[in-house]
DNA sequence: CATGAACTGTGAAGCTGTAGACGGGTCAAG
DNA sequence: CTTGACCCGTCTACAGCTTCACAGTTCATG
């Protein structure tokens, strides 16, 4: 206030937006939010359109962006907003099939045995008790995976990964989907 | 070879595993891989034993396991490896459930018409779609949910997340679930 | 005016797991 | 003996901070 606007000193603005005062000094150091002001003793002093400028920083990295992303996007230094959330968008694709990929390893590995009551992953087993109990027969749910592998293989493939379902388990499951029959036995 | 068993140098052991020079360089200088020998010229020797350490190390980092723990676990220094690995699988789902809020929050954002034709999530469109094409009417669905979030809340909110539904329908979802009614409108 | 708490500044190192550069050794071909 | 293709070990860099060390400042209290 005081007629010259708001300025916030580096701990002030670091707890204004959750954050510790190290990682202020950080972005400062490689230029991503650099105080508009210094005081007389030297003291960094960031006035209010600093402080936009780290609430749109922190928005950005909610979304996972890197810190040179968020850089570029925000001095439009030929990044685009749109396009670089695009790409993390599909590299978040990836990197949640790589963890859903661990976890169906140490599943397969300990067997649920182990991981006494998670609750954390949705079973096959708890999934096909909830569909048997939505009133769906054996063959509803062999013609609902047709169905499905035939309109969206992808998502297919993701909602049985989703399920934590073995590897080998899947793609027979979308064999007989994509053939649309099942095997004998 | 040579009746003494067989060695390997680093890169014939690295490529054997389809790992770099330098992450054995690097298991070796925080002691998670220690040639048992060196040759006359100070380069490192592998042995048998050594290449066995080393599958398991690699085990266990397809599940995720960072190499302390690794460490920990192979030399029976009071890490069990259940016990190890299913924290890390519960570390899993958290980490899953953040990366879709990001997924979730960028499409939030950007909205599908941005992202063309992403094939990459399942969104709850087609979902329903798929759904009402096995047979199933909107009080189906209804009925399921209810069944489904009574059932196993946890999971339920789980697979809205994999929808990628918004925060807010969401709750509203589970809140109407929840109480067995849906509201007018 | 001295003391202390609580702030500020700078700089350097550490973390994880890996990639790459650098200079030097080894070995066969010419 | 030299050239070239490999190999080796060591050192440095990356992200995104955190932690540490050390020094200067501000302000309230005694």
């Amino acid at each position: 206030m005081e007629g010259l606007g708001t300025t916030y000193t580096v701990s002030v603005l670091a707890r204004k937006f959750g954050l510790s005062r190290t990682t202020l000094l950080y972005y400062d150091k490689i230029g991503l939010l650099r105080p508009s002001r210094r005081q007389e003793n030297g003291y960094r002093a960031y006035d209010a359109g600093d402080a936009a400028r780290l609430a749109q920083i922190c928005a950005y990295r909610r979304y996972g962006l890197n810190l040179a992303d968020i850089g570029r996007i925000l001095d439009h230094r030929g990044s685009d907003a749109k396009q670089v959330l695009a790409r993390r968008f599909e590299e978040l694709g990836v990197q949640i099939q790589e963890l859903r990929e661990q976890q169906r390893q140490i599943l397969s590995l300990m067997g649920s045995e182990h991981l006494e009551r998670t609750d954390l992953v949705m079973s096959k087993a708890d999934w096909t008790a909830l569909m048997r109990a939505a009133g769906f027969s054996d063959a509803d749910m062999f013609a609902w995976h047709v169905r499905f592998e035939h309109q969206a293989p992808e998502q297919h493939l993701k909602f049985l990964k989703f399920l934590c379902i073995p590897d080998e388990e899947i793609h027979q499951i979308r064999a007989w989907s994509a053939a649309g029959a099942k095997p004998d036995g």
